[in-house]
DNA sequence: CTGTCATTTTGGATCGTTCCAGCCGCGCCT
DNA sequence: AGGCGCGGCTGGAACGATCCAAAATGACAG
């Protein structure tokens, strides 16, 4: 059987088998009201016997609009995103969109080609999942074109749907003060470096502030796309010499990179070091990591984002953007105690 | 600022505003030869200002051919996919195609409407990462159609790329033979299903056959995209009451869900109990995992994926389904050890 | 000044849909 | 018998690009 291209079926050949105008295979297609029961059968026969689909693109090039979202992620890799990627997938579908994902990997080449491309597909609306790099030429390939919605980061321009970062980290720092710690760093992945991180250090901060500590801002440093385990080991060790003896992670997979050196390097946790993560991803939770962290709902950031996102392409809401925060809650698990006299 | 649609500028907005045809402007972004370059400068500077974009669906028309990928994928909840989806995403985008991923989540339903889906968008090819639920109407949907490559799974159509499952079965088999087991038990996930599994089976039941051993094969059972939790601490449970001292998993996913049962029931890894999994997730080698497994080449699967699925869709490749398998290697790390007397 | 040829530019057909205005035929009312 | 209304169906004009054949332009030789 050689692979014959095997021209797919188009309106005109279903019109003809079925002894109809193209229009009427259209209207049965669409399931408008006004064809009779006699034509709607035949013409459907004839689809399934061809096995007629029709053509999106001629479509949505007719209809001046795509059910296409375009999502722009930082990076698939981490758990966080994959597990978000897998819920706006689905939210998508069952609204009736499908969604491209745009992988960045934190270079802001592919982020801004990834953009354009996606306005080249006449995507109906873009949803960001990690803010983009370079917001200004991002804002202008986007802004005008399609609505934007940014989920678990901010953005200037469109609406945004994010967890409660700022009361999240809040009630991350305050478990590690009530457990008598005073040396509490905070630790920013540059990779995600949206502004829910920006809010979670202000988070950070005030409660520091209100407990007269000193607050320890510490950012990985690691080329994007790239982990770098050794250099990472030294940092932390670095960092602990500091007689840091509990970090804050602006996110799960910073924290659990941090278990991993902290492990390699013989630090107990945690006896030696406390570790509190945000994101409460799937792994966060198996016993071996077990990591005290802040739980973001997933499927819910998810479905509002998408339901904005319709609502805007479909016009339905209109004006100044939206601000959605979704409440947190503190995951107690085992990667915190007091801190060992 | 109202959210106003602002129509999308065209290739003749672009002419007009130029002072030349439309034909001279698509031969200028198709950056073809015979433009004198005074005019192509100056239809350059109107696209840029008018932040001009050719319209992907027009285009794709027109040429009666997409640079779409789709992509099935099981489980984006599983880290091997997630990874594998960022692979390919990059692997595609590299060669100019945008993928568009459908996740199943092992619902045959979706599964289906995914693929039609895919092919009213014309998708230039389709690569599945997990074996299709109802490969016949998976297939009958395909076929003709679209070119399909098969990843990390078998199809009795279209190219298969995968990993020697076989060997690497027998790799992981035989080292907990040869530390002493002699109760070693396979372990398939249903969701993920695939004939890789197939192949694991296979060579798992060859090395028992060699040994002289009595084969036992296990299936988690789980409702499709949700993992319940105890009721797995009762089927693990039931399962190490077999006496089993070793399991072999038909990947790392399914491998780390039992390491997490058996830390809960108290099961001490790798003293009581060998696990080896298969994959190599990044998870796997995290030292609080530390996970004997077999290493697939991801990075290399996606790219000869997606190599043989452009070939295909270039018609440079013809005839005879390809079938590539590429080499795996055990990695040995703390989850294995001899048996307890 | 004209003919030839190479280089640029152009108009129109095309892709597969949607959607709208209009047409056809039939039954009913007057 | 003629007019009207209506359900069912149809043809043609979009949509925004590509691509090809043909036209325009310009250079240059005779």
């Amino acid at each position: 059987m050689t692979a014959s291209p095997a021209r797919h079926a188009t309106i005109l050949d279903v019109a003809a088998a079925a002894g109809v105008s193209k229009s009427t295979v259209s209207n049965v297609i669409r399931g408008v009201v006004g064809v009779s029961p006699d034509t709607r059968t035949r013409v459907q026969e004839v689809i399934d016997q061809l096995g007629y689909r029709p053509n999106v693109l001629a479509r949505q090039l007719v209809q001046q609009r795509t059910t296409t979202l375009g999502v722009v992620v930082g990076d698939m890799g981490n758990p966080f995103y994959a597990e978000m990627a897998k819920h706006i997938e689905r939210e998508a579908a069952g609204r009736g969109y499908r969604a491209m994902f745009c992988n960045t990997q934190g270079e802001n080449e592919a982020e801004l080609s990834g953009l354009e491309s996606l306005m080249e597909y006449r995507a109906a609306g873009v949803l960001f999942l990690s803010q983009p790099a370079d917001r200004e030429r991002a804002r202008s390939i986007v802004s005008g074109r399609a609505p934007a919605v940014f989920v678990t980061c901010a953005g200037d321009w469109g609406d945004t749907v994010s967890a409660d970062d700022d009361a999240g980290a809040e009630l991350a720092t305050e478990h590690l003060v009530r457990l008598g710690h005073r040396r509490i760093a905070y630790f920013a992945d540059p990779i995600v470096e949206d502004s829910a991180d920006h809010d979670r250090q202000t988070g950070y901060h005030r409660v520091m502030d209100r407990a007269g500590l000193a607050p320890t801002i510490f950012h990985w440093q690691r080329q994007p796309g790239e982990l770098l385990r050794q250099k990472r080991d030294e940092q932390v060790a670095e960092i602990l010499r500091t007689r840091v003896t509990a970090v804050f992670s602006s996110n799960d997979y910073g924290a659990i990179e941090l278990l991993e050196c902290a492990d390699r390097l013989g630090v107990k946790v945690p006896d030696d070091l406390s570790v509190v993560g945000f994101d409460d991803v799937v792994m966060a939770g198996l016993a071996r990591i077990n990591l005290t962290t802040v739980r973001q709902p997933q499927a819910e950031l998810a479905g509002i984002a998408v339901e904005i996102l319709d609502a805007r392409v479909n016009g339905v809401l209109d004006g100044a953007h939206q601000r959605r925060t979704l409440d947190v809650e503190l995951v107690l698990r085992g990667s915190t105690a007091s801190p060992q006299p």
